[in-house]
DNA sequence: CGAGTGATTGACTGGTGTCAAACCCTGTGG
DNA sequence: CCACAGGGTTTGACACCAGTCAATCACTCG
């Protein structure tokens, strides 16, 4: 089973740089796991948590509730992603969390976070720019969700999943596992269903990638990058994976 | 003129409680003044700027520049924000940020600011809390992007405007000034401008507001919120305005 | 074995993008 | 002082993409 300090420093290091002492502050967060069932909320709309989660492993998605009932899926996490980190700073979640696969994650209080902040501000510092690496993501899928033809848009989200599974070591030969469904594309890309599937058939037909029942294969990756017009830096990672 | 540190320290007030020696070492920022004329860009997509700008008068903008030549749009600026705040901790400017207006922006050096936050936290706190409601706004974004109607799109962006602005202290007898054409409207929506100016008809015609060369006008506030689903929770203010 | 959800495909229609033209306004240069 | 250019705004015509609705099939879970 796999340990929180060891995801949780791998993932801070992607982007920024720990002394001994920071990742030794992060080794001693106290928490508690918690497992989840798929669809399973573990934020919801207008909750104060006072404990952050760290993905352990599964999947993860944050999404806002509309008034009529759907949702608009806003990002999609896996382990060492901090889901709701912002919820350290700001009262009110204005949107919920909840598991797409089964998933575990760890709960650190907040009060302990706060704490190593004012004890070792790189920790605060790598932790905020995680916030700002999301923040990035999100202005990302607003240009995606926009501008870009409904092909574009599809490709552009199975790169940036794949790329940053990549670099957290979850792809194996090409493969990732991915258990988002059409439905939650839809909700996710802003598209109806029929649309959802049309385009997935014409990106299988491109012969670039393959999804089917949960596993992303990824059979051209150049090219998948051309059709989503995908340029990585918005994530910027330290060292791109491979 | 309005001077830096009035609008920064009562920008972050609106969502932070700062004390009096945070406020003083708030005020002691060095900067210069920069003048901005409408469509200057002052920072650039690729950019690692080594001062952070304050919105001290006029509109700014931050945008994607797609490959095939027009933009995104992502969010629009007014006196006291701190448009380019994530570059603290990113190194390459993901987007751009220009002026739509005659605009005036504050710089602060970067090591200024990260001093600030290493001597007193709560101003570093104050700040991520500013980029943390930055990234709410983008989440707001995407939602009102993909999956509101036409109408609620506009009204709801309409309303983030009127609100922040209002605020901030920059609406007079219901009026705005807002230097944003039909054209960015399109490029910010996701919209095309024949689009955009059919539904503004609509919006015009509901009687809840008007919007005549770069002057939005709020007749009816309560009825413009319900065409644009607009609730300012994520905006997460201490005090509501009025 | 039935219920529920997801995946897939087809038919239809309305919304929305594209194209085009006209008008207004501003600033510029002759 | 006027003519012109350029951008923004407004409106119309038209075609087609994509949303809605519906039906079928596959699969999982009580």
């Amino acid at each position: 089973m796999a340990s929180l300090d060891k995801i949780l420093v791998a993932k801070l290091k992607e982007h920024s740089r720990l002394s001994g002492e920071d990742v030794a502050v992060i080794r001693g967060f106290s928490h508690s796991i918690r497992e989840l069932v798929p669809d399973e909320d573990f934020i919801r709309q207008g909750d104060d948590p006072d404990v952050s989660a760290v993905v352990i492993s599964g999947w993860v998605a944050r999404y806002h509730l509309l008034p009529n009932g759907p949702r608009q899926y806003l990002s999609f996490h896996m382990a060492g992603d901090w889901p709701d980190a912002q919820a350290l700073f700001l009262d009110r979640m204005d949107h919920a969390v909840c598991a797409i696969s089964a998933a575990q994650v760890a709960c650190i209080p907040h009060k302990e976070i706060i704490k190593a902040f004012e004890l070792r501000p790189p920790i605060g510092f790598a932790i905020w720019r995680e916030t700002l690496i999301d923040a990035a993501i999100f202005r990302e899928a607003i240009t995606n969700n926009s501008a870009r033809s409904k092909p574009a848009r599809m490709a552009h989200l199975f790169c940036e999943l794949f790329y940053r599974a990549r670099a957290g070591g979850l792809v194996r030969e090409n493969e990732l596992t991915l258990p988002i469904s059409l439905p939650q594309f839809g909700e996710t890309l802003g598209m109806a269903i029929a649309t959802i599937n049309r385009t997935l058939s014409e990106l299988r037909a491109s012969r670039t990638m393959d999804f089917r029942t949960g596993l992303l294969t990824v059979r051209d990756w150049p090219k998948l990058c051309v059709i989503g017009q995908f340029d990585p830096g918005y994530l910027h990672l330290k060292r791109p994976p491979r």
